[in-house]
DNA sequence: AAGTATTTTCTGCAAATGTAGAATATACTT
DNA sequence: AAGTATATTCTACATTTGCAGAAAATACTT
């Protein structure tokens, strides 16, 4: 049904790398876009397993592939936080922000920010 | 620093069965809380590596063990919510709920939720 | 005390994840 | 054309995760 599949810490940092280029990216500006050290063949695996699960697609130019992702950021960050919503705080975004919040991981700032995005909401529901 | 540790799903299943019970709970209580099918080993090897990374305690009284948190479930999700936060929407909770309403997954009712939960902070904020 | 049921331990294994070395291919110089 | 640099592919391996069978321990019956 839905088919949407969870990545690996190392695989989400590529698609993440990715996803912050335009179009399409080769692997040696992967590498140098990560702030982590890794092989380049390390980072061919990676590449390799995200074409498998359907992530990115692949085409040579030269001796060169470009990698383009095939699931976007925005669709990834929307299952994700559903799934992680729903396992951890009962699928409410009012607990994910008490957790933050009582943990002091918000920023009265971050409050604000939150709240203008709030009202533009119910601005555009009417 | 840190040393907080992210848990694989099929371990978080473990701590969210013990986190629902009061003070301690044995293997048998967990078994018949999940409501995914598990064996009795099966089990006990997710338990024990729990106890081995710090999360649970384990006393053992008579032939059974009581297993105990030694891990908060809001310190987990504190932390747990920081990193995905961190990770996928830029450390941005407006980000995140952005990403939840972009693909249909919030609700009037989830919105207002929040947004009454916003109000009491400000209210105690002074 | 013997037999039965329940719980735990020990051991083992397949798949997924994190990572690299060496070999190969392709391009760039000279 | 030869040599050098760069990118890719192939292969391999350690660790972690997901899981279960069989054996051992402990308790419960009769």
């Amino acid at each position: 049904m839905d088919g949407f599949k969870r990545l690996p810490e190392s695989e989400l940092d590529i698609m993440l790398a990715v996803w912050a280029a335009e179009g399409a990216i080769t692997a040696p500006e992967i590498l140098s876009a990560l702030d982590r050290p890794l092989t380049a063949s390390a980072l061919h695996s990676y590449l390799k397993r995200l074409e498998e699960k359907g992530f990115l697609s692949c085409r040579k130019e030269g001796k060169t592939n470009l990698y383009a992702p095939l699931v976007s950021k925005a669709r990834y960050q929307e299952e994700e936080g559903k799934t992680v919503l729903g396992k951890l705080y009962a699928g409410s975004l009012r607990r994910f922000a008490a957790a933050l919040h009582d943990g002091g991981s918000l920023r009265q700032e971050d409050v604000a920010e939150l709240r203008a995005y709030l009202d533009q909401l119910e601005e555009e529901a009417r």
